[in-house]
DNA sequence: CCGCTATAGTTGCAGATGAAACTAAATCTC
DNA sequence: GAGATTTAGTTTCATCTGCAACTATAGCGG
């Protein structure tokens, strides 16, 4: 029997952002030591070899923004990556603020296996649900994500 | 055409941990501004205090379980709310290594407050998603979960 | 042109984090 | 029942993090 000032008991494990943050910490940190132990880079080191692989040549900026990390972030991995060779930097031609990222020699040995790394781990979560649930989760991903921006800025009215 | 030397290029927003992880990022952001916002309580601390609201008296140990946090975080998360008062702390009468943690008065204030804004914000979250896709997603999460505890603890064979 | 504002990227600082060392209490072993 | 081992919780230390301040360059308005 609830008495008037017992408070109903909030159950964390149907939580959504608990729940999102517990399966996802366990993610990141399982997929992290591997990449560490391989090639001692770190998560957001990762992500942006990730990109500048795939889209070489291109800004700082242009890596916050598809890797959705802020600019600090970012400045430190590259610095990072720089440091150890894996990537290489030039000023625009045109705007000399700007310096693009390529990779380096070692970047493009070490992008070359990492890329099969991630697949190989994508597949084996994937291996865990039917294609249905794969897509299913991904879609709700989206929603949630476009659910949350629009509690951030209200929208106009 | 794809030379033999040339890497496929690899999309990261196809990728599953990273989706994951963007995704939750900016779930638990727009998320904890609130609690920070309204009662000045850090995640951590509101996981605290969202647990022992609902199972006092218990350990830290109790709590580092069901919260998936790791015992450092949660000492110290205590320790902050036990200065602020909102929580008290005592000895175990039969195993003194053991310190109970229960709600304070001001405690109880706190989580009368915290819990119907946990409340309307999973609705308000849940509320982009149909029925069938919030437990598609929880259950599409437990299977992850599932799945990545067997990557890191490979099953015994 | 000259100053004003905006953008790219880096750095300083203060707080958060986690691994490992530590303290205290309980439990096991012979 | 004395020493070895385990467990609860705290502290230390080295690192990571993000905000805000900063430097350097670009572009705009008159």
């Amino acid at each position: 029997m609830t008495s008037p000032e017992t408070i109903p008991a909030f159950d964390l494990e149907d939580f959504l952002p608990y729940r999102l943050s517990v399966v996802t910490n366990r993610v990141s940190q399982a997929f992290a030591s591997r990449y560490e132990a391989a090639w001692g880079l770190t998560i957001p080191e990762w992500r942006v070899l990730a990109v500048v692989g795939a889209f070489a040549p291109l800004s700082a900026a242009a890596v916050c923004e598809r890797t959705a990390m802020d600019k600090v972030k970012v400045s430190r991995a590259v610095a990072r990556l720089v440091r150890r060779g894996l990537l290489t930097r030039r000023r625009d031609a045109g705007d000399h603020r700007v310096r693009l990222l390529a990779l380096g020699d070692e970047g493009r040995r070490v992008y070359a296996g990492i890329v099969p790394l991630a697949r190989a781990i994508d597949a084996a979560l994937t291996g865990a649900l039917t294609q249905r649930e794969r897509s299913g989760l991904l879609q709700a991903l989206d929603k949630l994500d476009a659910c949350v921006a629009e509690l951030n800025d209200p929208p106009v009215g």
